[in-house]
DNA sequence: ACCCTCGTATGACACCTGTCATGCCGGACC
DNA sequence: GGTCCGGCATGACAGGTGTCATACGAGGGT
């Protein structure tokens, strides 16, 4: 291992396909995954035991998201260069990664060539962001919605009634229903449900 | 190349994790990935091109999913051997793979040192199932939804009014909340929001 | 022939949901 | 110190939703 070598770290929940990626970036002589992690709580321990030169994250994570793991990354080892790997191109994704630091954001459709490309990049201190979705995130502007709004939209999210709502997050109905409509309104849906489609579509859930 | 070269198709939309599983495939000296494709539609095309011994199908992709493609291979190539990976291990997904003839139900949060052991596997004449997921999808028994039933609980997913799913399926208001309502009832759920993510969940929508 | 299920439809009723006006409190920003 | 915003609450109203009884025709099974 020469000094050039590029230690990645690579953190995704899916065992395949993280371990797909690794195969995948082990065919590049000038690139080496350091580790592993399948959990978003289990990155900032990874990288310290093993001072990687670039984090490789999954957004969707149990534990923690890659975009929060990318915020503490952030402050502890500012020198860290974070490329931000997701299935969903989502302009409020795009938007928090950069937010919080990331200097690359790839969606995985994107052609696999480009992963072990970006790679190098950042280390190069360039940014990789795709054209269209980087359009996409300035064009759309920020998340409308208040802190409160959010949760109560997360917490409808999976079909719960008014007063399941309220009972979750110590509530009156009413206040429940009040932050659905501002939210609905915000987001010109015509139902709670149509809101959370669309504030996940947007990456702000 | 020797005769004893397995010949794999692979069928996955997301460019990185499919140009990814190809090179973990690529590793095994006695498999060959002859042919990949983004779209369910483009299954049986590549098929008959490139005469595979193992179809490798993620189950949601464009055009059609990797289970339609599955029916279709079990009719045309009934020697060919069908290996389902996909990202949910939902029960109605295993079930439906089972009858459409896949020999393999792999989830892609196994390791992937499964892979290519399936791969072998199926070829071999041996099925490859989680047990844990067998079990989840006997126990649970059918999906006990109509036809029609199951269409307008898709279209309500997204948020839609009745008056809209009435006019998308060409039915009266009254016909759409008749079968919202027995189609809540059946999943034992509250709302339509509710029977929509039960339904889902259990991979019947 | 008979029964059952499915698809389709209507009308009535109770309940849930979305909207709006209004109010109070605390913090942030001039 | 006043103004604005966010979090929280109530009450009233309109409209959407879920349930139920009921109906009829087509098709499958016994």
């Amino acid at each position: 291992m020469t000094t050039s070598t590029i230690k990645v770290l690579l953190a995704e929940d899916q065992s395949m396909v993280r371990e797909a990626l690794a195969a995948l970036l082990g065919l590049e002589p000038d690139i080496e995954v350091v580790a592993q992690v399948a959990r978003g709580d289990e990155v900032l321990g990874a990288v310290r035991a093993h001072a990687p030169d670039v984090a490789l994250l999954d957004i969707e994570m149990p534990g923690a998201t890659g975009l929060e793991a990318a915020a503490e990354l952030a402050v502890e080892f500012p020198a860290l260069k974070v490329v931000i790997l997701t299935t969903f191109g989502r302009p409020g994704y795009l938007r928090r990664a950069m937010e919080s630091g990331a200097s690359a954001f790839l969606v995985k459709d994107a052609p696999a060539s480009q992963l072990a490309e970006a790679v190098r990049k950042v280390l190069a201190g360039e940014k990789v962001i795709d054209p269209a979705l980087a359009a996409a995130a300035l064009s759309e502007g920020a998340d409308p919605l208040t802190d409160r709004e959010r949760d109560v939209l997360r917490e409808a999210a999976d079909g719960a009634t008014n007063a399941e709502l309220a009972a979750r997050l110590h509530l009156s109905q009413g206040t429940v229903r009040n932050y659905l409509s501002t939210a609905i309104q915000k987001l010109a849906a015509r139902n709670r449900a149509e809101a959370v489609r669309i504030a996940r579509d947007k990456g702000w859930l």
